[in-house]
DNA sequence: TATACTGTATATATCTATATACACAGTATA
DNA sequence: TATACTGTGTATATAGATATATACAGTATA
């Protein structure tokens, strides 16, 4: 299966904490069961044209947070996580980003009503993905 | 004057970049008028707990995008930027920030009813700055 | 038991952030 | 009008984080 993670280079957040909260996204939505195998580093690094040793350091870093197993050898596997800590998780990392699209917004002096407008413009607009 | 710019360390944008931008959001927005005698760097670097040389590499930068003149010996000045260049940046930024934040929504599979649901209830629950 | 796949460890380059020392501009005053 | 002082930005050296290539070690299986 092919994960369905995009990142941007000129983005200032680095690549692997790009990486990181994508998959980690796709965990936590369910996008991903429980027990799948993931693709290999090599695989992932060759998919999203980075380094085998950033694709690592993501799989080991969602493995100390629990949403990994990886076995050498064999692969690295999506681990078993309760609902409510998905669903806690879902709401928390959705909240978190309208709040600062919300703090950029202030920060420009629009005020609360063309704040609303503006969004329901962009969520309306739906852009395709290529 | 004192600037009202608010870094977070744990924050995984770097530092200069978060600085940066919102010292780009107060000028684009009007909030610091053209000629203005910015904070020394030492003066900014000491406000934000920070590097005098991360505060010089900010004010060098947007001296290279055109939004400050510095003078050495003197100190840093707001340039004269077109109210054209202005709104566009702000609605640019903005409107940036909002696909980010629905991008992530969408992510987690939320769907656009409950993202604008979830929208209005950020914004209505306005949070005191300390 | 080859061999081709997994993850792992080591060494190198670049970016981010810092401390420290320096050079330039304005101002008070002997 | 010298001169000392305080403020400004500037340059160099160092530590840590981020990203890479390359070589190493474990596992499955033909």
């Amino acid at each position: 299966m092919r994960i369905p993670i995009r990142v941007s280079l000129d983005h200032p957040e680095p690549l692997y904490h790009q990486i990181k909260t994508q998959l980690r996204a796709l965990i936590m939505s369910g996008q991903l069961e429980q027990g799948m195998l993931l693709p290999s580093i090599r695989e992932l690094a060759n998919d999203l044209s980075c380094s085998v040793i950033t694709i690592r350091r993501v799989y080991q870093d969602l493995e100390n947070e629990g949403l990994l197993k990886t076995r050498q050898g064999t692969g690295t596997f999506v681990a078993h996580i309760e609902q409510d800590e998905k669903e806690k998780h879902k709401l928390e990392a959705v909240i978190r980003a309208m709040e600062e699209a919300i703090k950029i917004a202030r920060q420009h002096q629009y005020d609360d009503e063309e704040i609303q407008k503006l969004f329901i413009q962009c969520l309306s607009k739906r852009e395709r993905e290529d």
